[in-house]
DNA sequence: CGCGTTTACGTCGTTCGTAACGATA
DNA sequence: TATCGTTACGAACGACGTAAACGCG
C-alpha cells in the first residue's frame, strides 16, 4: 500500500469509475492507474470495485470503507505538504473557491484582485454553482473554501465564519407601477407581480419563499436563475419584479432600474465563509477571508480550525458598511 | 513523502529519538532510517528534529505538527490493513493488552486461554502496568485495548465499555484480631491497622483514600504494590490488613487468610474495556471482550466504534456472578 | 470501429542492506 | 573506545510510460 495507490483509488472513485479520466486528473497514464489498482487489490486480498467485463461497475462495500480511510490519509498527507509549504514561505499554490454566482460576480472581485496582487503565484479557480451544489462540492473536497449565504443558522459541513450581513433588494423598471408608488410596497403587493429571483427560491425551505408564506402569500416566481445579471436583464425586459441580493445592485443600474428598499420586508441574510475542519489552510486562504471581511484575523481562524476555541466571531458588518469602506479606500 | 517515511518518523519519535532503536522496532537498518528521514526533511524543506552534532536533540514544533498527522496516516493505513485481514478471514495477528496486574493475573487468564484456543495464531502481549501508565501506554497507541478499573466515571481516552462490577476485599491472617471479631469492622477500625494495598492508593484522588477521608480517617498505607500476589504475601507475613480487589482472592487463600467482606465499607468499582476510537479492531479483539464479559456483543462494539450509536451498554454483571458462571461452565 | 482496459516490455529511479567512515561522550 | 549517525556502493525491486492486444458497445 502506497500513498500513490490511495491517491489513484480516490481519483478513480471521484471520476465516476473511469480510469482514463482518473489518470488525466492525477497526471499519470491510464495503464499506470490500472496496474496500481490491481496491485492494491492484490495486497488487500479483495476487490475494491466490482467489474462488468473490464469496466468498473461499482465500489464494493469493503472498497467504500477503504476509500473513506484513503481520503483521510491523502488529506493528511496534503496537510503535511501545506504545512511545509507555509513554513518555507511558499507563496504559490491553488485556491479553489466554491460559491454562488452573486458572490463570485459582485463580492469577490476586489478581494481576489487584492489577493492576486499579494500572491501573484496563486492560481484562483472559481466554481460558481447553485446554493446546494456549492456545499456539496465543498464537502466532497473539491474546494478549499465555500462562500454561501443563509438567513439563519450557519451552514453545516465545516467551520462557518460570518463574513457580513446583507439584505435583499427589490428591482423594478423605472416606469413600473411600484416605482411610482409613494411608499414601499408590502409583501402582499409584491406578490401580485410575477417575481424574478434566484434559483434557490425553488426549494421549499428557501427563506424568501418562507417569508411570503408567513405573510399568507403565495407569489409566482416567473423566472429564476443562479445568475443575478440575468435576473436584472429580464427585469429590464419587463418580466416582473426582481428580488435579489443587494450586492448585485450596481450604481449604474440606477439608470434604468428603480431600487426599492426591501430591508423591512424580507429577512436579512448572512454570508458565511466555510472552511474544512480537516484541512490545514494555506496562508492565502485565510488572507482571502481577511480581504473580504476586515474584522477577521487569520490567527483566530487558525485557532478555531485547531479546535482550540469556542469559535466566537467578531460581529460581522453589513454589506453596506463594507461597500462604503471599500469606496473610501478607493478614493484615498 | 511515503508511508514508510512516516512510519520511520513515528518510530524515531517513539524511540526517544534514537534512530538505531527505531530501526530495530520497524525491522529495518539504521542507515535506512537515517536516509529516509533526511529525504523527508529535504522534501518538506525544514528540519523535523533539531540536532546537536549528529544526534537528534528534540522534535521541532513543525516536526511535532507533521508527527501528529503522520500518526493519523499510519493509523488509518493500519486500519485498511486490518479491514482487509478481517475480510480475508485472516485469524493471525497481534493483540497488545495494557492492563493492571490484578486483571492480568486473576481476570484475563480464562478469557485469554479461550481466545488462544479459538485464535491459535494470535500472539497476545500483556503489558501489566500501574493504573496511570496503563491509560498512558494505551493513549500512545502502544496497545490495542486497555482494561482498567474506576469507582465512578468511565475512563477517558477511548471508547469505554463496562465489563463487570467488583468490590474490594479485606484480607487478614487467620489469627488477626479482626478475624476473631464478631462483626465486620468499620472504616475507623480498619484505619487503626497498617494497610497493604495497591500502589494507586498513593494518588490523592484514589477512591480508597477518598473513602477513608470521607469517614474522617487517615489510614497509614504501610505497604503498596501493583502486584496483588505480593500484597497477599505480606499480609501473610503479618504486616497488616490487606485491601485488594475481590478478583485477587482465590479459594486456596482461605487456608491461611481470613476474608472480611468489605462490600458495604468501600465503594464498588467497575472494570472497563477501553478501545481506541481511531482504530478498526480485529475480530479477536472483540472476541476477547465477549469472552471476558458475556453480556457484550461484538456487533454493538463495532457500531459504537463507528459512532453510530449513543453507546448504551448492557448492565455489567458483578464479578461474583461472572465467577459463578465460569465455575458452572467448568463443571459441565 | 471507437472507447476503455489489460498485458507486455524496457527504462529509470528508488530502496535497501552491507560496509566503511566520522563524530561524540 | 564504545555508541550512534552518516556516507558510499552495489544489487534488487518497483514504478512509470510506450506500444500493442483485447472486449465491448
Amino acid at each position: 500500500m502506497t500513498l500513490t495507490q490511495l491517491r489513484y483509488l480516490i481519483a478513480i472513485a471521484d471520476s465516476g469509475l473511469n480510469i482514463t479520466a482518473a489518470a488525466e486528473r492525477v497526471h499519470a497514464t491510464q495503464p499506470g492507474l490500472s496496474k496500481q489498482l490491481k496491485q492494491l487489490e492484490d495486497e488487500l486480498g479483495f476487490q475494491l470495485f466490482s467489474r462488468r467485463g473490464k469496466s468498473l461497475q461499482a465500489i464494493t462495500p469493503a472498497g467504500q470503507q477503504v476509500l473513506e480511510r484513503a481520503r483521510v490519509i491523502v488529506t493528511e498527507a496534503g496537510n503535511i505538504r501545506a504545512l511545509a509549504a507555509e513554513l518555507r514561505g511558499e507563496e504559490a499554490g491553488e485556491l479553489v473557491i466554491a460559491t454562488t454566482h452573486t458572490q463570485a460576480r459582485f463580492v469577490l472581485p476586489p478581494a481576489i484582485g487584492a489577493l492576486k496582487r499579494r500572491y501573484p503565484d496563486v492560481n484562483v479557480h472559481l466554481q460558481p454553482h447553485g446554493d446546494a451544489l456549492v456545499l456539496d462540492m465543498f464537502e466532497r473536497g473539491r474546494a478549499d473554501l465555500a462562500i454561501v449565504s443563509t438567513s439563519g443558522e450557519p451552514p453545516a459541513g465545516g467551520l462557518a465564519v460570518p463574513l457580513f450581513h446583507w439584505r435583499r433588494a427589490v428591482l423594478v423598471p423605472r416606469d413600473h407601477a411600484l416605482a411610482r408608488a409613494a411608499r414601499w410596497p408590502s409583501l402582499a403587493e409584491l406578490a401580485r407581480y410575477p417575481l424574478l429571483s434566484y434559483e434557490s427560491v425553488l426549494r421549499p425551505e428557501s427563506s424568501l419563499r418562507r417569508a411570503f408564506a408567513a405573510a399568507g402569500e403565495a407569489p409566482r416566481f416567473a423566472f429564476t436563475s443562479r445568475d443575478a445579471d440575468l435576473i436584472k436583464t429580464y427585469v429590464r425586459a419587463g418580466l416582473g419584479v426582481g428580488i435579489l441580493a443587494e450586492m448585485a445592485v450596481l450604481a449604474e443600474d440606477a439608470e434604468d432600474l428603480h431600487l426599492l428598499d426591501a430591508a423591512d420586508l424580507l429577512p436579512p441574510c448572512t454570508s458565511w465563509l466555510v472552511l474544512r475542519r480537516d484541512r490545514v489552510p494555506r496562508g492565502y486562504v485565510l488572507a482571502l477571508a481577511e480581504l473580504i471581511a476586515p474584522q477577521l484575523d487569520r490567527r483566530d481562524l487558525r485557532r478555531a480550525l485547531a479546535g482550540e476555541e469556542p469559535a466566537r466571531w467578531p460581529a460581522p458588518p453589513s454589506w453596506r458598511e463594507l461597500a462604503a469602506r471599500a469606496r473610501s479606500v478607493r478614493a484615498a
